[in-house]
DNA sequence: GATAGATAGTTGCATTTGCAACCAAGTCAA
DNA sequence: TTGACTTGGTTGCAAATGCAACTATCTATC
């Protein structure tokens, strides 16, 4: 018997906060765009930072690349994301955001600003730099390894 | 354009670093054990707590009931989990680990224990304590409805 | 005590995921 | 240039998940 605490353990009270604070705002993408999370996710990626390819959104997101294959098919399909050859590499494919995409970027954009900003504001600015710095540290260490399960 | 930074969600970073210190113990229950993540919760809960029915870890992790559900049998098919009719409702089943289950329970809790320490050992006793309450808000925040997506 | 909800738990089905295998293009060395 | 190896990306299949519908029991209230 080892008395062992899951309350108590660091994985699973991250993992409780993420989906605890993510809950509300993940219906919102789902209900008003249809998006799963990985969706969201490449959608925010592309929006932000222009033009990547599937790989570096699988490095900067730590996301399996099936994953992020998928979600770029989808978001293709409902016309939000273009694919275009890389002129350096003829396996990898340039992704963008069509307007339509960025229409939908900035809509949930807004809202997760919104969102983030209620999440901070309850903790106050001070606590919330400090969990920022804490959270970058553990994933920094994390690893730059597989990807995850929820 | 709203130029939101998907790498300063809160809700993000919490899933990164949440998922980036589970990713290796994932690994430990899952090779050693065959165990999925809700199993692993399971097991945990009734290690550590004794005689729960399905309901009472629902509510104490959040987690939907079919997945529960579903972690019990597989449990109780591994042999290390029993179920017994409730006295006092007739719906109800109290579980409990059975010895075999302790066993197991008691391995993957010794080295849970181990991973937290190193953990918490990279970030310092002050720190720790603090990210510990600064979860601990959120996830009271985040309310008790539903589940987990992924 | 009968009837209308609530609640514990399971099941079916569609969707999402993880993993391994795969294809095509790039790299490097001989 | 050819052959071994890596790398970007997709696909197939098995497993895990989410949601809604369902059964069975419990709790009211009349």
């Amino acid at each position: 018997m080892s008395d062992f605490d899951l309350e108590r353990f660091l994985p699973y009270l991250l993992n409780q906060a993420a989906e605890a604070t993510s809950r509300s705002f993940n219906d919102i993408y789902r209900k008003a765009y249809g998006m799963t999370r990985t969706q969201w996710r490449v959608l925010a990626h592309l929006g932000r930072f222009g033009a990547l390819t599937a790989r570096q959104i699988c490095d900067r997101t730590a996301t399996e690349k099936t994953k992020v294959s998928r979600a770029v098919s989808s978001l293709e399909i409902e016309g939000w994301l273009a694919r275009s050859p890389s002129p350096h590499d003829g396996r990898a494919e340039i992704l963008t955001l069509t307007p339509e995409g960025q229409g939908v970027y900035a809509d949930l954009g807004q809202q997760a600003k919104r969102y983030d900003a209620a999440l901070r504001a309850e903790l106050g600015p001070e606590l919330t730099t400090e969990l920022d710095g804490l959270l970058r540290r553990l994933i920094a260490k994390g690893g730059t390894d597989g990807a995850a399960q929820d």
